[in-house]
DNA sequence: CTGAAATTGAGATTGAATCTCAAAACGGAG
DNA sequence: CTCCGTTTTGAGATTCAATCTCAATTTCAG
């Protein structure tokens, strides 16, 4: 795991820090959720010398190199859309542009209905974002 | 429209406010999405004397009564989980205790890949909560 | 080793969201 | 309509996660 880190660090041209590998490691030991001042505290409590910007510094690289998922956050701060008049939808969002793709699929609804169903769970509400390359900015990333 | 609003803080002992009016005609006069500071200029910008306060006071009635959904923000803050050594997988949160239910389905997984490839949109990591109330709380619910 | 470039930590800063509280608005009763 | 208890509001203060700043430190290619 270390070294597929190393690889993926060294492979964007960064540098292995101590920081970054004490932060990888305490991640990998950590079981399910985790917010970035938990495991600020957490390192601190076991001797470590790391910050807080350290611990922001990193987390994008791990998100990048697929070591962790973010669970909750989306974006920046929050956003809504009016409901009146319109019908459910999710979107997909560009990682480039930022440009937002509405869609709706009745048949992803009614795997999530079923899917409720199957863990006696009451759906109230489901936010589905599907982070990626719209059609526009792949087509240009191959140009340059 | 403006009934169904007056139905919806009468029926919950509210106050049918002029901030609350304008609050919701402006939403509804919005197309696409918005996020509270915005709305918050565009209210002022016509003469309203609406504050912040008012607007995020506003925001969660809204969404109780289903006349606008949340589109990004989930939680309060970020939350991630390590992805190493473990499977991907989609969260159910009930809106009562917290409680995060974890689950996996490859049929919820290609469908999407379906809906991305018809959108030509490449896809490159998803988030998809679940709100809800998990059977526990259900249960408890009844009793109550 | 050496030195240029990247990274770090402490503390300052930002900014969305929330809180405070006196003043104003709402709405049921008369 | 008026009165009056309750709710709601606005301005500004506050909170706190996240980001930025910059001098000191660390990494690593040569």
């Amino acid at each position: 795991m270390d070294n597929r880190f190393r690889d993926f660090i060294a492979g964007k041209g960064l540098k292995a820090t101590k920081e970054r590998a004490e932060i990888l490691q305490e991640i990998i030991g950590t079981v399910g959720h985790f917010d970035p001042d938990e495991l600020y505290f957490r390192l601190r409590a076991k001797g470590s010398k790391v910050s807080r910007a350290s611990i922001y510094r990193t987390i994008p690289l791990l998100i990048e190199g697929r070591f962790i998922d973010e669970v909750e956050r989306v974006g920046k701060h929050a956003h809504y859309e009016c409901v009146v008049g319109g019908q459910h939808h999710d979107h997909m969002i560009c990682i480039k542009c930022g440009a937002v793709l509405e869609f709706y699929s009745p048949t992803l609804e009614d795997l999530q209905d079923d899917l409720c169903r199957q863990h006696r769970f009451s759906k109230v509400r489901h936010h589905l974002e599907i982070l990626g390359v719209c059609s526009a900015c792949d087509a240009g990333e191959t140009q340059e």
